[in-house]
DNA sequence: CTGAAAGCGCTTACAG
DNA sequence: CTGAAAGCGCTTACAG
């Protein structure tokens, strides 16, 4: 008979089990263990109120003392709940995706769905990406930026009566539910952050406009220098498309001109980092002459140097909401509830990290 | 009655149903239409050699035409093949860990498994890695680089039993399967293709050299140089450690000479961009007075500009490979058999783009 | 080559 | 508050 890895030995080992393959703890092992049906077993495992004190106790000492944990694909069977997930993501910022998946990933394993990852490109592919999840017989999708903006793909899904919730979106629909931060309150503290630095010059870099959250982040940008009774000159604003090579573009508008601002925003973490990368070329120190503030806190903003100051966008938490969310929207058409959007505000925080500091003569 | 969502009515219509829940066609199904047994019905499914073409045609027919898709939950459960798999990464490279992720996903959705992600930092974090791997209970980990390499992370996981897949790694070990390309024919190919443009003083970036494959890049680029009975000069070589910054630093020792390469061949994409960033602040124009060449096609190799001339590694092709030779592995050990490595070579590609032409008097 | 029976591990629906 | 029975969808093991 063969060992059991690292245990002491149970009555589990007198099941009848096919070859060598080690003994596998399940409900009825527990429910003998402790004495009680399997169903109130299940019930404990659930988190049901009905189980007495008692026995509660008596089962969770049993499941400890058998290391028992569910299987996954019994519970589902039954309760028809291994939902397939779809994740619909154009925009491969790699990092910000990575984050993302983490988070989902956690979160599914919880609760026993799958997923299936689909990009696309253009608006052609758009359609193609969505047929494809629909071939994978996918319960509900989640859309991260900038498609969960894309009234092309919400309707395309709407009309399929599929679930879907809309991550990190700037302008949340009705329908819809969605996942975010305040992105207007983060760029509002950003600025009024680098306002309380002395800074007077501060440049501002904006995302690409198609994206919602960027359109807030300008949106508070300007309230904020205005609030705090600061000129924003023409010149001290360049358009990105958050891209890393945007931002360079953008970086040396800003500061190849006769007076350069003391501090520079940029709407993401690459075009900071692109940011940054000028400063240098200009012989420019960073934070000394020019202070550089991204937005999201991906790992560029702690690959550069200095590292970045920077709103941080908890993605894997709201990635963990995400499906959540999801699910709960699935359950709910399954229920025959009408759909009805469930909006979710995450918290940001701002991160004080190396690029920042007051200017020279303030 | 409801309808069912856009497809000809059919017999499952009649099924018991809770609630409005859509009808869910299974085996059953399929077999009453195709006037076969379910057993017949999984058999074709399953593609076993044993089923007659006529019913095997049959049953292919009810399939497409009742548009069903096997359960995965109920074929786990009879199977027991609901794998979970481990994914333990540390240098939080976020380009390639998604390529990777999106290949395991694909594969995992097919075969049923399930993915766990776990990130870890020095040593320390790395037992309690594994631990929470071992606490979620995987039936197998891959491991991405660097800590494909580590004796430590495979010593560990060798004594819980664990089976393993290293991912990308320079130098395979005998029981330990593995699936990478060939670093040092990439490498090696990449250094014939700048001296074949024309190139003799070709500066080379090294990358961490803890990592087996830059080991190996680096003995490719000083072989196939040799080979082309071509000096390398210390002063034509520098190290980095594949990180953005590290590059920087590298490109400026390079670039800051008297006499600069007409070439630079980075270890990876994250360390040619930075090349490049250096290049541009220096005044030179690449590809004109400049070469740089990157390794591994990661996103980065097409978000800078000019974009890189690099080795293209297929990672979602590889994570595929690399979770269909873990399932492999973790069924040998069930029924019994000896562990065994597998190892996989796959195919790179040597991608050209902007990033390299010939040097200006060649 | 094909099928009838049984059961994977769990929880729903019913009974007390 | 607790349990005995049944079944989710699939495939293994057996029988023909």
């Amino acid at each position: 008979m063969s060992l059991t890895t690292g245990g002491r030995s149970t009555d589990v080992s007198k099941r009848k089990q096919t070859g060598k393959a080690r003994a596998v703890i399940t409900v009825l092992d527990v429910a003998r263990h402790a004495r009680v049906s399997p169903m109130t077993v299940s019930r404990v495992i659930n988190g049901k109120e009905s189980v007495g004190k008692k026995l509660r106790e008596k089962v969770m000492a049993s499941i400890k003392a058998l290391n028992y944990s569910p299987n996954l694909a019994g519970r589902s069977l039954r309760t028809h709940t291994a939902y397939q997930i779809g994740l619909l993501y154009s925009n491969p910022s790699a990092a910000y995706l990575n984050q993302f998946m983490v988070g989902a990933l956690q979160e599914s394993s919880l609760s026993g769905c799958r997923l299936t990852i689909e990009q696309c490109g253009g608006l052609d592919s758009q359609r193609v990406a969505i047929e494809k999840l629909l071939a994978a017989r996918v319960d509900g999708v989640i859309i991260p930026p900038p498609l969960c903006d894309s009234k092309t793909t919400l309707t395309h899904l709407e009309e399929e009566g599929m679930p879907v919730v809309a991550f990190a979106t700037g302008r949340p629909v009705a329908g819809v539910s969605s996942v975010r931060i305040d992105d207007y309150e983060a760029a509002h503290a950003m600025t009024e952050y680098l306002i309380s630095l002395g800074h007077r010059d501060i440049g501002f870099i904006e995302g690409d406009p198609k994206h919602t959250p960027a359109a807030l982040r300008s949106a508070a940008f300007f309230a904020a220098m205005e609030e705090a009774k600061l000129e924003v000159p023409r010149e001290r604003v360049a358009h990105g498309l958050f891209t890393y090579r945007s931002g360079l573009a953008a970086a040396e508008k800003l500061l190849k001109c006769a007076h350069p601002p003391t501090a520079i925003l940029a709407s993401n973490d690459d075009m900071a980092a692109a940011t940054i990368s000028v400063a240098h070329g200009l012989g420019l120190k960073v934070p000394e002459d020019l202070t550089v503030c991204g937005f999201d806190d991906t790992p560029v903003a702690t690959t550069v140097w200095p590292e970045l100051t920077t709103i941080h966008q908890p993605v894997t938490t709201m990635a963990r909401h995400a499906v959540k969310l999801l699910i709960t929207e699935i359950q709910r058409r399954r229920a025959g509830e009408p759909a009805e959007g469930m909006h979710e505000v995450v918290k940001f925080t701002l991160v004080k990290r190396g690029s920042s500091a007051p200017p020279r003569q303030s």
